[in-house]
DNA sequence: ACAAATGATACTATGATAGTATCATTAAAA
DNA sequence: TTTTAATGATACTATCATAGTATCATTTGT
């Protein structure tokens, strides 16, 4: 029972790294160095990102990645739908076979009421979020920007 | 990204049907019946089922399976603790590692916070909860009349 | 030219989930 | 007492998602 996979989750940190960074572009091997994530792995994942668009990257020597978006408009939610597969939290097993009725299924309208809440709570977690307080400096831009966190 | 998986949903279904019914013991067969579960996959839950003290079995022609327990003592979490594997909602990667300070670490506050909040809904669900309202067997006039819920 | 980076893509490993399959044992009923 | 219908115990298999690895190609700054 997890919510938030490993992918996911490096995904979370390595924006969030790469938001603290001044350069115009973070290469692989810094971040390997500072996250502890296995490089190939973290390749991958960045590779990901970068094909969804957020994140920009830059080939040849130098080269690295930066955000695409705002460190405040990005999302866990969004990395959840990128590297993980249906958030549901239960499959509703006997759609058409036996359920007496859907519309009543008790269960059904909890799990749903349920799912509905984690989403909520996980689609405000944003990468400005985590980085506001505590997990490490803000970002030169975030300073003059004067942006704290939130969406 | 699953809350439940199929063995706690049947487990459920399976209490709700057999507190249902007003027999002494209702065998698998029975169940299979109505519930549309893989016999064997059933019958393995059951057995777990009855070695966690949920249910008790008797053995032998006209034997099968009743609960141990008031149905309003049974919760989903109860059987979640039975057939799932740990309930965490996100695992701390970077336990001692890195992260800069666990107390502080935004990610995992907010992540058992989630957590404990949906434990604490689903501590509420229990078989009786489920069966006071349209869950579980078809009524005989359901049967009779050959519907088949769906929404 | 070389070195340092990403792009594309294919492959492997592990573990959890979702089952199946058998044989042994019990107990009621014929 | 034999048959039959049930559970007990246990081992096996299949599939899928997660979590990676491994290579080669391409780009680009020095
Ligand atoms: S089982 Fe899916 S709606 Fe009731
Ligand atoms: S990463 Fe586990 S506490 Fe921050």
């Amino acid at each position: 029972m997890k919510l938030i996979t490993r992918n996911t989750d490096y995904a979370m940190r390595a924006l969030c790294y790469i938001a603290q960074q001044t350069k115009d572009s973070v290469p692989v091997t810094e971040m390997v160095k500072d996250l502890a994530i296995p490089r190939p792995f973290l390749r991958k994942i960045l590779q990901t990102l970068s094909g969804e668009g957020m994140l920009d990257s830059y080939r040849g020597q130098g080269g690295g990645f930066s955000l695409s978006l705002s460190p405040s408009k990005i999302f866990i939610t969004d990395l959840i739908k990128i590297f993980q597969n249906a958030i549901q939290l239960n499959e509703c097993i006997f759609k058409k076979k036996m359920c007496p009725n859907r519309k009543t299924c008790l269960m059904k309208r909890e799990m749903d009421s349920i799912e509905k809440d984690v989403l909520l709570r996980l689609s405000r977690i944003s990468i400005a979020s985590l980085i506001s307080n505590g997990n490490g400096k803000r970002s030169n831009r975030e300073r003059k920007e004067g942006r704290y966190g939130e969406a």
